[in-house]
DNA sequence: CGATAGATTGAGAGTTTTCAACCGATGTGG
DNA sequence: CCACATCGGTTGAAAACTCTCAATCTATCG
């Protein structure tokens, strides 16, 4: 039972709300008041920490909830949620939230299910700086966004700001790829034309 | 309500068992079998990757659970649980765990707030990593690890894993940080002389 | 007291970023 | 539909940062 499998039967009685893209649903230190459902669309959260610099932490397609855990954490939000593309979602107010909470006791159940998943991608992450480097990551971050969402158009910035790197490392990175013939650059799209191979470069191959 | 107290009520029935200090409770890759409640001791959450570089991800002391994130995650674990001391702790199994879910409404929900809290802790390790300094990262760790567990004496190289850097790194950094007057070394021990002037260094300190 | 594990230090190498200049794609208004 | 402004991409060179490696030192424990 997935998140959205346990909440879908509820979403009808919910307003649809729509952004475009660039806009900013929420940001950081604010108060959760809302949960967000994406009916179509794309949002990315992002941090920014002190001194400026952006890491991209999450990416939510159709189907996909944000916003559940600073409500769930009872604390303010620690990034800011951004529309990658026009995006339209079901907004369910907290208490709205606490309700259903009540009502369906699988809900709560298969939320936690997927904050235990995010926990450990998140930390493999961490280990990933530790071990990689930033040519792989590049790898691995074009792999899990293309794979994922091969309609959209990644910008250069926002590949780096996923892998932890600069712009111009992922600039060099997709140029050695296109001469390996992992990658097809498309003006300044690109798309990936051997999955396996990607996922089998290491350290040593850049 | 925390975790542990929501818990607390029940631990009378669950068998204690103890390890020595640099045993394994247990593995990366290994199903969960069971969740694990210190009573007094203290484990670190370790993940080594391919090349063997190891990573230090969480740490847990007296009245902490571990083993939670892959049972509700329905995932094997993904790192390994290291005694850094001798520890003892309750030993609860998945089908115990299970029902006490069941019998107990607030448990669940309490154990969710502590991961959704963790994913922002993780998420925002990322963030430092785009961001700060291996000596300010070297910093934030001592000032974490030891005012959280001040008379456990860390090595260099735990040090290091907690802030992804070298033990070298975390050498030079503690050496500058006595130049500074913030720390004073005793031994292979140190003690922090003003946590407040550590935490406003900046990057442009080093 | 000796053995061992951990800490320190310096020098050199490697990786990644920074900065700057230039190029090319995209899309908008005339 | 073209011209052009703008935004994003590319490239190279230099600088900065951190790691690696090796030698040496020190603390701790049996």
């Amino acid at each position: 039972m997935t998140f959205y499998n346990a909440l879908e039967k509820h979403l009808i009685d919910f307003h649809v709300v729509t952004h475009k893209k660039g806009e900013t649903i929420y940001r950081a230190d604010e108060a959760p008041r809302s949960l967000y459902i994406i009916k179509d669309g794309l949002v990315g959260l992002f941090h920014i920490s002190e001194n400026g610099k952006e890491t991209f932490l999450r990416v939510f397609g159709k189907t996909q909830i944000l916003g559940h855990r600073s409500l769930l954490a009872y604390e303010n939000y620690h990034a800011n949620a951004v529309c990658l593309q026009d995006t339209e979602f079901y907004q369910i107010s907290a208490s709205e939230f606490n309700q259903l909470l009540e009502k369906d006791n699988s809900l709560l159940r298969s939320i936690t299910e997927s904050l235990a998943k995010d926990l450990r991608v998140s930390e493999l992450r961490i280990s990933d700086l530790n071990d990689k480097s930033s040519y792989l990551r590049v790898v691995e971050s074009i792999v899990y966004l293309k794979n994922k969402y091969p309609d959209q158009v990644w910008t250069r910035q926002e590949i780096a700001e996923f892998a932890v790197c600069t712009n111009e490392t992922v600039t060099r990175t997709l140029t050695k790829l296109e001469k390996m013939n992992l990658i097809q650059k498309q003006g300044r799209d690109f798309s990936l034309n051997n999955t396996e191979g990607l996922l089998n470069l290491t350290n040593e191959d850049f």
